[in-house]
DNA sequence: CGCGCTTGTTTTTTCGAAATTTTTTTAGTT
DNA sequence: AACTAAAAAAATTTCGAAAAAACAAGCGCG
């Protein structure tokens, strides 16, 4: 059952960045190598590429020569974080809006349909289910594919994997949550119907998704405020 | 003369991507092995991990297990590129001019004179010179440096950078380039004074330098056009 | 002649031991 | 006790040989 090309290093890139983004692996904590190998089973050089790859990615961050770190978290970088979505959704969602076509519209609605579903089904745990936030994921991505701008799609995918490390950290700290399936419904009819303020809309869902985040969990990281500017 | 907390790897890195931005490593060229442990004198799995670095930077494209390779350029990808610049660009330089203090300025003005000054010595063939594209580039951060979000810096020189291997790759195949000095001075001019049409001036300088490549060099990348769009 | 299979060659990928660097511990001096 | 310096321990980084995979060439067969 592995894909064709795909190597060792890369597969535990795949697996140490799930463990991050999961928050399995806690920001700020230390990366040790005698660990590691135990846990993905690899050599040392392996992990050293997997390593050097989230680094890049800025989901870890490498300290010299002293080994490396799970990137600490802070609400200034949540924050910042935020802005830069906001800049990128609008502009991604807005290029989609103006060139997507049947098939977009379609793929649209597609995965709505399976991000409700599994949403029913779940009830009001659905926040915090694993398929649900890939299906919330694939919604999203499905919003602005058309925008044929490669780059920016790749920066957005970028801050949406780190915003919502923030996300699964605070739903690990909280029991219910309001549902608003309505919000993502009134946003799909939005952009489908090419309503300029899906882009406001959009800006909203994801400015609320925040403060919601520093609401229930922003006391939990206020401490390495610091620690995250340097990244 | 070694920075305290480099690494071998990092420094592989940092040289072979200035040969990548310089073209010394051409685009669509196959990285073999053997070949770049001579070059750079380093084992295996340090080359690979500079590699990995680069590919996640998309730099270099890894395919499957079948190596390395410098990505590719063409017309799309520029741009593509020059749109996303913009994007960017006038948002922290919107930012910048907001919050930016006095230090700020004065870095701004120290910067200009430092890049002014050696065109002058230059005089013409000033377009060519690498430390003329230090200064350059130097220039326009010290513009954008008080917009007080890592973040978009971060993306914004990343972006920078792969525009300007555009830049330099169609410098070597020119011979004169029509200066434009007072371009730089008045966008600097109208940032300091916090005018909102610097916007719309940095933009311009953006496009024109992309539109200029393009005509002196868009024939050179024109037939990689499907290759770029898979990075 | 084209197509699939086997075999030999090249290239990439992985491994774990050895070298280097940082961190901790210990001992000595003021 | 506080502060340094030296030695030991622990962790990271690098190396090159060995394993695995991709590629190319030759062979047999329908």
């Amino acid at each position: 059952m592995k894909t064709k090309g795909e190597t060792r290093a890369s597969d535990v890139h795949t697996r140490m960045r799930d463990d991050i983004l999961s928050c399995e692996l806690k920001p700020g904590e230390k990366l040790r190598f005698e660990g590691l190998k135990d846990r993905y089973d690899v050599s040392f050089s392996t992990l050293r590429e997997a390593l050097a790859r989230l680094s890049a990615e800025s989901l870890v961050v490498s300290e010299g020569q002293r080994g490396f770190v799970v990137a600490p978290v802070s609400v200034a970088d949540l924050e910042d974080l935020t802005n830069a979505r906001v800049l990128l959704e609008r502009e991604v969602l807005r290029l989609s809006m103006e060139y997507g076509d049947d098939k977009w519209e379609a793929d649209i609605l597609a995965s709505y349909h399976r991000m409700d579903r599994l949403q029913s089904r779940l009830g009001a745990h659905y926040y915090f289910d694993e398929e649900w936030a890939r299906l919330h994921g694939a919604f999203h991505r499905s919003l602005v594919c058309a925008c044929k701008s490669p780059v920016l799609l790749d920066m957005r995918l970028h801050l949406f994997d780190r915003a919502n490390r923030y996300r699964r950290m605070s739903s690990q700290f909280r029991t219910k949550w309001r549902p608003k399936d309505v919000e993502h419904k009134s946003i799909m009819d939005a952009v489908l119907d090419r309503e300029p303020d899906a882009l406001k809309l959009i800006e909203r869902h994801i400015r609320e998704t925040t403060e919601n985040v520093i609401e229930f969990a922003g006391h939990l990281f206020l401490q390495d405020e610091a620690a995250a500017s340097v990244a």
